[in-house]
DNA sequence: ACAGCGATTGACT
DNA sequence: GTCAATCGCTGTA
């Protein structure tokens, strides 16, 4: 039974989906094959009330998906080499984003952890940013496969300076 | 225009 | 534990 996630799973605030998208699957359809991924561990980012956010400041080339509609995706370049994904989300008009940062894949469950090896994973470059997810032709896309989650807590951001109050990274176990 | 650094990783001491 | 790789974004001038 796999469930494409739809507009409503992201159309909420960026803390519940980040927690909700844990033990949900990333799936990547290639001319090579297709990449799936349960998500272990991922991050919120907000707008203007989170300083450690992309979008903390105003709109640029690179974030605009975080600030146009749900289900986009945000794939950006740092430290010169490492490729990040994000799916854009929030109500119309809210900004945020997710960040993914380890996966378990499938169907073996190996472990990738760390958002540049996710972007490796999935050979994830510019190209795949601003990308809709939610569109039914998308091969980029998230999707419910049943997989039961143990154990979802909370904790700081990793690699930030600032905000570091805030609890916004999620890890969690797949039950198999 | 330019210096500094980042939502990181891998290699090496 | 420390540090290089490598480049686009950002703040300052």
């Amino acid at each position: 039974m796999k469930k494409k996630l739809t507009a409503d799973f992201f159309e909420r605030n960026p803390v519940d989906v980040a927690a909700d998208l844990i033990g949900k699957v990333l799936v990547k359809k290639t001319s090579e094959g297709i990449i799936e991924a349960v998500v272990t561990e991922t991050e919120a980012y907000g707008g203007q009330d989170d300083p450690a956010s992309h979008a903390f400041r105003k709109q640029t080339p690179r974030n605009w998906p975080m600030y146009a509609e749900a289900g986009l995706t945000y794939v950006y370049f740092v430290y010169g080499m490492h490729y990040c994904f994000n799916v854009s989300v929030g109500k119309p008009g809210q900004v945020g984003a997710v960040l993914i940062r380890a996966v378990q894949v499938l169907p073996d469950y190996v472990p990738v952890i760390g958002p540049g090896r996710v972007g490796k994973l999935f050979h994830f470059t510019s190209s795949d940013s601003g990308v809709q997810t939610l569109k039914p032709s998308s091969s980029i896309f998230f999707e419910d496969q049943g997989f039961a989650v143990q154990n979802v807590q909370s904790s700081a951001r990793i690699g930030i300076q600032k905000a570091l109050d805030k609890q916004w990274r999620f890890t969690g176990t797949i039950l198999r």
